[in-house]
RNA sequence: GCGGCGGUCGUCUAGCCUGGACUAGGACGCCGGCCCUCCAAGCCGGAGAUCCCGGGUUCAAAUCCCGGCCGCCGCACCA
């Protein structure tokens, strides 16, 4: 049956809420806009979620590392990462029309004059002498408010130090980049993951999981000598993913008025220069596959290419990974982005470390090295009391650049004090260089769990006449299997079949299969309840089972059943989940 | 954040306009019992509602008024 758009998402809420996917959080009090509890099964669900993208974007190459790091963050932390001036800016207000602005845009629009770094009072200042009007129906503006997107709070609850909830985990990898390019033995490629909870502080949250106060981001900083890009994407590059197919939306298709997505191959993508750096193709395209293993059709996947003034402050070139859904039409699920060194430049910049790596040369480069060296017995005779501040002066002068001074112009000065040749100790040597230092580069995929979980439910929601289907993977459900008796009376038959159910669904819980146990109602009730939460397989122990050791096994999403021995049933299962494993069931206990 | 509309058991809803017999009714779901040979069957019973919150008007408020919270839609914002 074609579900109407406008009934998914009441289905789908209904749904969540019934069987313990999700709610809103702090409902007793009212609830709060843009924060979400998670139930017992969409716990279930998330996590599995989170397993498939460690296997995809983190463990399937061994160039990805897992770490964590705190959501609460020093102020200087993001003050480095450009967010605290990002999150701070000046808002305005239209006291006719009630639209809302930023300021500095407002201001630099129809006045020409660059506010960026003025205090509130002094942009307000630059409206009122230049008469700044809304832009939309010329009403009077609001003095400008700072509309900081960042959760504020302290470090430390007496005269604590400012701190904020991080608005993403990136952070985290570039500070600690160092401790972990060590722990790695100091190797690049190098990628740094993490998952975890990332707080917004969004003016008006809405359309449930998709805009959260809070949310879960899977991301990773991928660190890598861009020189050699090209190269080793190729090593790591296999078949399956060279022929992978990515719908792309260009930036240029973009500005163009297309809105249409084309077909590519990752080899296309990274051959027609599509992506600005090879590694971007690379990880878009496991991206694409852990987005089509989890259940989210290739054709329901795209990339859209961010215009330069939709990208973030530390972005080269950004793509939105989208995928659509009935409800909102495309959404974002996950964003590449070409950070280069922005981020590893402004930590060193702001915490004074160095934060670049060493690259060893294949051979040593033998260069002759002029250099002239400072004689301070002349310098004294020449400079007399000026000799201390000449001799700092100089040894804060680049060296190269000294000696060619003094080569060409036979003197240089300094402080009004000439030093001529006979100043100096020229000297010229031989030196092996190894290698040389520099700042690795980073491109970032980063996915929003939640997002990716609606997503994922809403292309597995179907209905069957008007019974609810959850047709998730099976790697992804809640459960693996459900384990039922045909019946469950007070005949002392039905008491047998009740107690190999029951013995059976201890033995698989014991074999770490995550089972699901229900005997209340009747059968076709029990598969109705197994059906609405995605579990795709249901185990029933029935009459027969009594007389041959036999029991039915259905398939969630066609019904369909098959006999098997209840001895081989642990088997059975880990074939259909394509799973490995040991299994034993212990019967003697039960008559 | 602005404007419009809305908020009643877990869910969907009746009641609101026209204040009072509303101890807030129903359906589905949930729980217990009976029944029991495969897709939400039936019968019996049960639990379950701060009528979103606070204030006001009134002898009396789910109902009228004000403020807040939350949701939906539009605008704005969106790393």
């Amino acid at each position: 049956m074609e579900l109407k758009s406008r009934d998914i998402y009441e289905i789908l809420s209904d749904l969540a809420k019934r069987r313990g996917l999700f709610w809103p959080s702090y409902e007793i009090y009212g609830g709060v806009a843009g924060l979400y509890d998670f139930g017992p099964v969409g716990v279930l669900i998330k996590r599995n979620i989170i397993e498939e993208w460690l296997y995809w974007l983190v463990y399937s190459t061994g160039l990805v590392v897992e770490i964590e790091t705190p959501i609460i963050t020093p102020r200087i932390v993001l003050k480095a990462s450009g967010h605290e001036d990002h999150f701070t800016d000046p808002i305005t207000e239209c006291t006719k029309c009630g639209r809302v602005f930023r300021a500095d845009h407002v201001v630099e629009e129809q006045t020409g004059i660059t506010v960026e770094g003025y205090s509130m009072s002094d942009i307000w200042k630059v409206m009122i002498e230049n008469n700044v009007r809304c832009p939309e129906c010329g009403g009077q503006l609001t003095k400008p408010q700072p509309a900081l997107l960042l959760f504020k709070t302290e470090i430390g609850p007496y005269k604590g130090a400012p701190g904020y909830i991080r608005p993403e985990a990136a952070q985290g990898m570039f500070v600690s980049f160092k401790n972990v390019f060590t722990v790695v033995r100091n190797k690049l490629p190098l990628g740094i993951a993490q998952v975890g909870k990332v707080g917004r502080n969004e003016i008006s949250p809405r359309q449930s999981l998709i805009r959260l106060r809070e949310f879960t981001i899977m991301e990773f900083e991928f660190f890598f000598d861009p020189e050699k890009s090209y190269e080793e994407v190729m090593k790591y590059m296999d078949e399956e993913l060279e022929e992978e197919e990515l719908f792309v939306l260009t930036a240029d298709e973009k500005s163009r008025g297309i809105d249409r997505a084309s077909r590519y191959r990752t080899l296309e993508l990274i051959e027609e220069k599509i992506v600005k750096n090879p590694w971007m193709a690379l990880w878009m395209a496991k991206g694409n596959r852990f987005l089509r293993e989890i259940g989210i059709p290739g054709d329901k996947i795209r990339f859209e290419e961010k215009l330069p003034w939709e990208r973030a402050h530390y972005s080269e070139q950004t793509f939105d990974q989208q995928v659509y859904t009935r409800k909102f039409g495309w959404i974002e699920v996950a964003g590449y982005s070409y950070r280069t060194t922005y981020d590893l430049d402004r930590h060193i910049e702001f915490s004074r470390s160095d934060l670049s790596v060493f690259k060893r040369y294949k051979k040593p480069v033998e260069k002759l090295v002029r250099r002239a060296i400072p004689n301070p017995i002349k310098i004294r005779e020449l400079a007399k009391d000026k000799m201390g501040k000449i001799m700092e002066n100089i040894s804060s002068m680049d060296q190269e650049a000294l000696y060619q001074e003094l080569m060409s112009k036979g003197y240089i000065e300094i402080d009004g004090v000439k030093l001529g040749r006979e100043a100096f100790i020229i000297k010229e040597e031989k030196v092996k260089i190894h290698g040389e230092k520099f700042v690795p580069h980073v491109v970032e995929p980063s996915f929003g769990l939640e997002r990716i979980f609606y997503a994922l439910l809403e292309h597995a929601l179907s209905l069957e006449k008007d019974r609810i289907v959850l047709k998730i993977n099976p790697r992804i459900a809640p459960y693996q299997v459900a384990v039922f008796p045909l019946v469950a009376g007070s005949k002392p038959e039905h008491r047998k079949i009740v107690d190999i159910a029951r013995s059976l669904y201890r033995a698989l819980l014991k074999a770490r299969i995550r089972a699901f146990y229900d005997e209340e109602g009747s059968i076709g009730r029990r598969y109705a309840r197994a059906d609405e939460i995605g579990i795709p397989f249901a185990l029933t122990v029935d009459y027969q089972t009594l007389e041959d050791e036999t029991i039915t096994i259905r398939y969630r999403d066609t019904r369909e059943q098959i006999r098997i021995s209840i001895h081989e049933a642990y088997d059975k299962l880990l074939e259909l989940l394509n799973y490995k494993g040991k299994f034993k069931l212990n019967f003697d206990k039960y008559p």
